[in-house]
DNA sequence: CTGAAAGCGCTTACAG
DNA sequence: CTGAAAGCGCTTACAG
């Protein structure tokens, strides 16, 4: 049996100086001597008098090396800006310091947001962000993941909806000892291993709002069925109707793809209707500024004649006029979340507000602004 | 001497069935045997009767191999489904299977179509994607870039504007024998090291369709000063107000930050001024739908009031009201052509329509939608 | 055209 | 608490 060792979780960034530097100190390329990258963990046994095994439990953070050897090799570490090679790591540990991002969403707002949270935590850190777009549709969707798996076998990987929600891909990568953590609006996974988002109270909010402008021919257009969130969103919307006494009409309920064109057909739809709704709640931004084109297409103005509100609050929303109306996702934070959870899965490394054994979780935040308002009477 | 060896540009994905598949045929997850990712070099050595080093050079193409010998292989090797593991490849060449997509552009959209551009390539490879954005202005920045190098020893990197216009940064790498590929407005580099952008030709194209529309009183707000595309762009337009007899006044140019508040706030002074322009063209999309909320917060109406064209083309673009005119530069198509530099260096393997010798380069393109109109007589 | 040996820079068992 | 040996899966010299 191999002796225990503190799961690796600490950065080994190059030591370079830290912190504030004077104005003109700004670094020169080349500045770093050549030499630094040469230094391996037999230069650092050498120099510090012990074993390569020794300097490696250092590295490791074992428990098993006495505190004044510690002490002695760290210092050398420092003093010779050692980083262990992640290639030579990653074929002796079988495991790379890649963290994958597999992502099937189509809203590029989406994804570079998410891109942002989780380069918030790796970015001077050895690990490195691999971009992994798919599509659960493809015949060899899975195959594909293996594949990735097998050969990069990255560090960990993390999962944004839907992608997130399959389970067959859950249970292949808990099969393949592949670590994960999940982003989805539904509670699927243990807390370890999901970051969850509350999308139903954010629509119930949605309904709420548009509600008690006095709108009763409401519409809403949702995301693929393929989605849990779309499902979230749409029966939160349908409970917030309901606290005010309303309900969601059929054939006002239009499944779109969480895509701009989408939205813009859908809205064509109920806009061609006899009697059209006064009022739009879509799945998310990227629909609903179809929503608003379709408007403007028919003559409509927003928000005098039609009400709009949108899901996630990404950057487009409040660059269409008028402004809109939203529902405001964390999706940054959602990613740094993740990704600390990834590398940091025990508790005690967890940042101090996520409290043990509970979801990490994010409620979302309705953003009024001036797509919505009072139904006029005609 | 070692012996030479054709440079290993081709892939080896691992042998699965490729091509159009029956509809019902799509693969669970677990379908692929678990046992084939153990399959290493030496198993295939064994089964083919012949050494490591044999199989080693099959894999990497070298010609130094009977072709007899080098067919008993490839059979052996796609029968088992086996590729070589890319971190063990890695540190014996000292060199990884990872791409770096260094930037620092601050358009999301930028970002998220030159990525697609470039998976479009590397997927389906051993190469991956891994993200790196910068802050040229960061004190360390030439650091981290260096340290990122050393230590993760990249196939390759993409550099996009503005970095990529960074000489210093160019020859970091360049000592360093990293290879790279920069994407710019300007001749920087050699044909294998470039994809070049026709920026100065497009703007020329949009100041043309302005005058040609009656406009006198034009406005630029450019990019930032430390891109040259912001300069190529913004010469490219006072060339082509020339050739229409205009010229550009001082006062109506601004330098914006290429995001969408620059573009607000540059427009806001240009709309308070005694008597504003009639057209504005933005360096960038971003700042052009900042041009658009401005126009409105001061009652303006697009195109009657105010004419304005973008640049880039992405899709918000065609998400405003009226659809923004645009001068398209295909950011995808430019990923791709950046990938595949990189990773076919040699002419013979680069797609046919690139000629030997010269610059990869793309040709903007003017796109007119609603945000342009004749000049309203006052 | 082919192979046996040594090495890339780490870690895992095992032993003490 | 510490270390010598073997190994991760490849490639580079070198030799034939």
């Amino acid at each position: 049996m191999g002796e225990k060792q503190a799961r690796n979780t600490q950065e080994w960034s190059v030591s370079l100086a830290k912190g504030p530097q004077p104005e003109n100190s700004k670094r020169k390329p080349g500045a770093v001597g050549l030499g630094r990258a040469k230094v391996t963990i037999n230069d650092i046994a050498r120099l510090s008098g012990v074993s390569k095994k020794t300097v490696s439990r250092v590295i490791n953070n074992s428990p098993q090396v006495r505190e004044e050897t510690r002490k002695k090799v760290k210092a050398i570490i420092l003093e010779h800006g050692f980083t262990p090679d992640p290639q030579a790591r990653a074929l002796a540990l079988r495991r790379s310091y890649l963290v994958g991002m597999i992502y099937d969403n189509p809203s590029p707002q989406y994804i570079v947001n998410m891109q942002r949270g989780i380069l918030d935590v790796l970015s001077d850190t050895s690990y490195q962000l691999v971009l992994r777009p798919c599509d659960r549709t493809d015949y060899d969707f899975y195959e594909k993941i293996e594949t990735f798996i097998t050969l990069q076998k990255p560090y960990g990987v993390i999962l944004t909806p839907s992608v997130s929600e399959d389970e067959d891909l859950a249970n292949m990568l808990r099969e393949m000892k592949c670590d994960y953590v999940r982003i989805a609006s539904v509670e699927l996974d243990k807390p370890t291993k999901m970051v969850r988002t509350h999308d139903f109270k954010g629509a119930a909010q949605a309904a709420q709002h548009i509600a008690s402008l006095g709108h009763e021919r409401i519409a809403h257009i949702h995301g693929p069925n393929t989605f849990r969130s779309a499902h979230q969103r749409r029966h939160g919307f349908e409970h917030g109707l309901e606290i005010c006494g309303l309900k969601l009409a059929k054939s006002l309920t239009l499944e779109g793809a969480y895509t701009f064109d989408s939205g813009y057909e859908c809205a064509q739809k109920l806009f061609a209707m006899k009697s059209p709704p006064t009022a739009v709640f879509a799945g998310n931004d990227e629909m609903a500024v179809g929503v608003y084109q379709a408007a403007r297409q028919v003559g409509m103005q927003v928000p005098k004649d039609i009400t709009i509100v949108g899901f996630d609050d990404t950057p487009v929303a409040s660059r269409v006029w008028p402004p809109m109306t939203t529902v405001r996702l964390p999706i940054r934070d959602m990613g740094r979340a993740a990704a600390s959870l990834l590398l940091n899965p025990h508790d005690e490394d967890r940042p101090e507000n996520f409290k043990d054994g509970e979801i990490i979780s994010f409620e979302p935040e309705l953003i009024v602004r001036g797509s919505t308002a009072r139904i006029s009477k005609k």
